[in-house]
DNA sequence: TCTGGGGTCCTATAGCCT
DNA sequence: TCTGAGGCTATAGGACCC
């Protein structure tokens, strides 16, 4: 019998909106919504508004021009990644402090295994969500349960500044009566074919034949779907990450067909993709390019180089390549350069320089 | 007047090889 | 020689998450 396993997910409360009142405490009380540029009447979504925002019905993901039209008094203002980027080290610094396995999931929540610790799992919390105010000025909600799974769930439970703790004792109380959706991993799509099938709660999943769930959403995830519904989640922290892929996107203010507009566009991409690349030491071998049509409808189109680059050259040529497969006969309303399968840069250097290999031009030529 | 931008993971399919 | 199974890689799309 193992020893149950104690995770803590920390989640900061509406992370972005509360990081722009620490400069502009003057907004304190009033509503707040943070998105795109900061101007309702382009394209862009809400990323965070604060809880004074919500109370008019606005939700992160909405369009901007719709949250205007709900809360026209509202203070817009546009998303600024990089400070808080900031402020998300600030918070992890403290969560990294504490003896225990850490996994970093995004810019506004992480988990640790606090297992081994010693103390119950509700000081230590409240330990965390005080220095994290001290350190931050933010608060925060967090959730205490035997797995990843319920404890993602169990901070939502009492947002903001909100702490939870989830026993497995506690199942058919606290999780059952919840509607599917709060199971991270169920998203709209299979929302909607939980409820055609009659399943609105996790207590209702939990009680379906794995058999019934099998035949319409598949093996592994049904398997998923029935144990989460009855706490079951046995996944372990993943502490380190490499990433895998690298990308920038841009949505036109206007749709357009105009191809000189979109070549230029593509170039200035795959150019902001190279730098990040070099900034981080990657690079990847498979290029490709994300098309969204002015009906929304989108596609993507691969291709896979011989070697790993970082060279902003190559990169377009090779999306130029993808583009010229794509017809465009409709106009464009979001364009994409992804450069995927990353290697450090480091290893790259390494195998071209092998013994018995040089680099001439563009081509790997046997030495002499 | 709709519907961002950055990711990960999974699945299906096709071609190639053994 | 033919057929098939199965593995691997590349490609495309979709669902989901923050």
């Amino acid at each position: 019998m193992p020893p149950e396993r104690r995770i803590l997910h920390l989640d900061m409360d509406a992370f972005f909106a509360s990081v722009e009142l620490l400069r502009r405490p003057d907004l304190k009380g009033k509503p707040v919504i943070v998105g795109g540029r900061g101007d309702p009447t382009r394209r862009g979504v809400v990323t965070t508004a604060t809880y004074e925002a919500r109370a008019f019905g606005i939700r992160s993901g909405m369009p901007l021009r719709t949250a205007a039209r709900l809360c026209p008094g509202a203070v817009y203002l546009p998303t600024d990644f990089a400070e808080y980027l900031r402020w998300s080290r600030r918070f992890k610094a403290v969560m990294k402090s504490v003896p225990a396995l850490f996994e970093d999931r995004g810019i506004d929540e992480a988990f640790l295994d606090i297992s081994e610790l010693h103390g119950d799992g509700r000081s230590i919390a409240r330990d965390i969500k005080r220095r994290v105010l001290e350190e931050t000025g933010l608060t925060c909600s967090i959730g205490v349960a035997p797995n990843k799974l319920l404890a993602k769930i169990a901070s939502e439970l009492d947002k903001p500044d909100g702490l939870t703790i989830i026993g497995e004792g506690d199942l058919e109380a606290r999780i059952w009566p919840l509607e599917v959706r709060r199971i991270p991993g169920v998203g709209p799509k299979a929302n909607e074919r939980l409820a055609a099938m009659g399943i609105r709660t996790i207590g209702e999943l939990a009680a379906s034949p794995r058999a019934r769930l099998a035949a319409r959403f598949g093996r592994a995830y049904a398997a998923f779907l029935h144990d989460a519904a009855n706490g079951r989640h046995d996944r372990p922290l993943v502490t380190g990450r490499e990433p895998k892929s690298r990308s920038r996107e841009t949505t036109f203010q206007e749709d357009t067909n105009d191809r000189q507009a979109i070549l230029r566009t593509l170039g200035r991409l795959a150019r902001q993709v190279a730098e990040e690349l070099r900034d981080r030491g990657y690079a990847g071998r498979t290029i490709g390019i994300k098309l969204r049509y002015a009906d929304f409808e989108t596609l993507t189109r691969d291709r896979t180089l011989l070697e790993a680059t970082d060279d902003p050259l190559v990169i377009r040529a090779a999306a130029v390549e993808c583009l010229a497969r794509v017809a465009l006969r409709r106009k464009v309303r979001l364009l994409g350069v992804r450069v995927g399968s990353l290697m450090p840069a480091g290893a790259l250097q390494a195998s071209l320089d092998l013994p018995g290999l040089r680099i001439a031009g563009d081509e790997l030529q046997e030495t002499p």
